[in-house]
DNA sequence: TCCATATTTCGATTATCATGGAAATATGGA
DNA sequence: TCCATATTTCCATGATAATCGAAATATGGA
């Protein structure tokens, strides 16, 4: 994953209607959540949820399929991943991880200094 | 952390300057690094710089102190723990985690489905 | 006190983001 | 074919972000 992907990412998930909005995919899980529905449940209109969606889609955070007339949207737990994973990287590299810091107990041993 | 620290923690490392800034942070460790060789590192003028500190000390991620006539910034790892933690959950809460994934194997069996 | 260094704040400019209504596109069913 | 539903694209608007030069603030030393 390039930085130039991880800011993407980041910025798809620094808004609080997309991050609302991954948050109800990744609960939904493989199922996914169609647009509309998105939309009234996050009270917005359905043209600015498409452009949130837009968003979260060029960032590859989440994947999109015709089911009839809905368009449902499913996160993209790879995507997640790796980002996590640059993350984790950044947090941890170089520095002793801190004793009461999850990124550091259970991540760090499993990554090394990679 | 709530969502709203999350969104402006995200929005704060969702910027190329900054995401390298936090970087360079966590690589020099507790020592931090001071914001005109921050600036002349990464090219950009003092003044851009110190809009872009401001963010990222304004989202919690950095600490300052001054140390003689420098500021020297140094990355808050409780911080970026947090946010790691919040993603964390975000990705693995209510679904099954992808084999590959490092969340997965590693953070989610320590944390459970908190 | 006076000056050089280090950083921030201010001001102006340009670019990008977020929003929703209106129109366009696509699907399914009568 | 015709219509209702679902979503996106287009358009205009207001808000926020990113940039840098210039001026202001703070520290240390002569």
């Amino acid at each position: 994953m390039t930085a130039d992907q991880v800011v993407r990412a980041l910025g798809a998930l620094a808004q609080e209607h997309r991050l609302a909005v991954f948050r109800l995919l990744v609960q939904a899980g493989a199922e996914g959540v169609a647009a509309g529905q998105l939309a009234e449940r996050l009270g917005i209109a359905p043209s600015s949820m498409s452009f949130h969606l837009a968003q979260l889609s060029h960032a590859g955070l989440v994947a999109q399929a015709r089911h009839g007339r809905s368009i449902v949207y499913s996160a993209n737990y790879g995507a997640m991943n790796g980002l996590m994973g640059y993350l984790t990287d950044n947090c941890c590299n170089g520095v002793p991880c801190t004793d009461d810091a999850m990124c550091a107990d259970a991540a760090c041993e499993e990554r090394g200094a990679a």
